[in-house]
DNA sequence: GAGTGGTCTAGACCACTAA
DNA sequence: TAGTGGTCTAGACCACTCA
């Protein structure tokens, strides 16, 4: 368990526990294929290797491999090895929940957000059953744009209920990225969301003219959990086709 | 490791190693879910009560509850339990590999396929690199319409090197499933296809004049590999939008 | 046959939930 | 405080690849 006693030590050695190992080794691997140590098809180390380099065990990195390898960064093969799997363009495996914020930071631009619209509103009934809503029925609508330098990639539409917020808040106070807010007051965790997935030509609710009528865009309509299963915000998110792309690894089950 | 020296012996006696333990045990909870064995939002038996009606351990039968959770058909909780996901419409999570053909059948619908095209031709030199292609450059190209109960739901163009087919093999045998046609004749088992996923419009490959020319679609762009990590086949999958729906339980690293 | 990944087990300990 | 899921370990054995 102690990282520090064994090999190399490569984990950071304070907040061990922050994330679990399997997702420590994960986020380091992960970022070695990002910096492009391992080229386009070459060969990872060995499970045992890494085992070894990492000090923890061998379930451990095999569960770090299997979700690299589902997000479509490795590509494992059984008595052979683990081999890169290049990338280019911003994008990710669909099957991870981060915010496109830091997935654009990590391909390596900058990202940026601009708010449209920030309010205090009803719930819909929809809405109160969704969220569960019995006395407080007030809550925050968010529509805004991200961008990748300067870029569109995507139009997002939240709505959270008001208990998510501390008290006092000021829905003014809202700048940039929702999760890292909630993060900084205490709010709930994001830990999970049910996506489901439509292609859609340009909505009427995105709001400026930057692009043709028959502008495509990949709809995610997503209702995000917490920690303790409670479902705490919904986002219906417009990525702009061919500037954010998704990718799967389908994995046979049968 | 003898299933059938424990409890009530729920997975099957014979071939007993077919598919893995834990993914006999995620069949056999996918098949009870869908039977409606638990209602929406109703309690799982917990992990302990699994492993002992189904006699295996407790990771065997916490990876088969996870894969479920990635499909979005059940939502577990630390502290809790695990809990049914009410599901309704054609469609599938989107991580699994499985044929169209027999996700339509468990949905509880006749699934048809309607062959348009089915001939030898040359490779193009981007499919020559894409099966690494070095001596026999003909491919087959394979165009079909995948139906529910006589209604479209995809169009799909497959193309395969030729030497995942038998010798002697004519083009006009084959019928129905291309994976079962594979499976039956000891061509190579899919195991992962990455996919990469696009809105697009009626896209002139779709033949028939069905659809009002703005119909949308979502494309999954798949490189099939089999367990030997071999590409074999490339899918473009053209989903009629509506009619089959996509779905992806998207969980948190960072 | 040596090396490598695929699977499964048994058990330990922690974190969270709910009464 | 008991019950439940979350994580990690150590080790066994099998299946496949490749020289």
């Amino acid at each position: 368990m102690e990282i520090e006693h064994r090999s190399p030590s490569v984990l950071p050695s304070t907040n061990v526990h922050r994330q679990g190992l399997a997702a420590q080794v994960k986020e380091d691997l992960r970022a070695r294929l990002i910096s492009n140590e391992w080229a386009d098809g070459e060969k990872l180390p060995t499970e045992s290797e890494l085992v070894e380099y990492y000090g923890v065990s061998r379930p451990t990195v095999r569960e770090a491999l299997k979700s690299l390898e589902s997000e479509g960064r490795i590509l494992t093969q059984q008595g052979r090895g683990s081999f890169a799997i290049g990338y280019s363009g911003i994008g990710a495996g669909m099957q991870e929940l981060k915010s496109i914020t830091s997935t654009v930071r990590e391909m390596g631009h900058v990202p940026s957000m601009i708010y449209h619209h920030r309010v205090w509103r009803e719930a819909t009934p929809e809405e109160v059953e969704k969220f569960d809503l019995s006395d407080d029925q007030i809550v925050l609508d968010i529509q805004r744009k991200l961008l990748a330098d300067g870029i569109a990639v995507c139009y997002n539409y939240d709505v959270l209920p008001r208990w998510v917020f501390p008290s006092g808040f000021e829905p003014a106070h809202l700048e940039g990225s929702v999760f890292g807010f909630l993060r900084e007051h205490g709010g709930p965790t994001p830990k999970r969301a049910l996506a489901r997935i439509k292609p859609v030509v340009q909505p009427d609710v995105v709001w400026d003219s930057e692009f043709p009528p028959d502008q495509l865009f990949l709809s995610l309509d997503q209702l995000h959990y917490d920690k303790r299963g409670r479902p705490f915000m919904h986002t219906q998110a417009y990525f702009v086709d061919g500037r954010f792309n998704f990718t799967v690894m389908r994995t046979a089950t049968s």
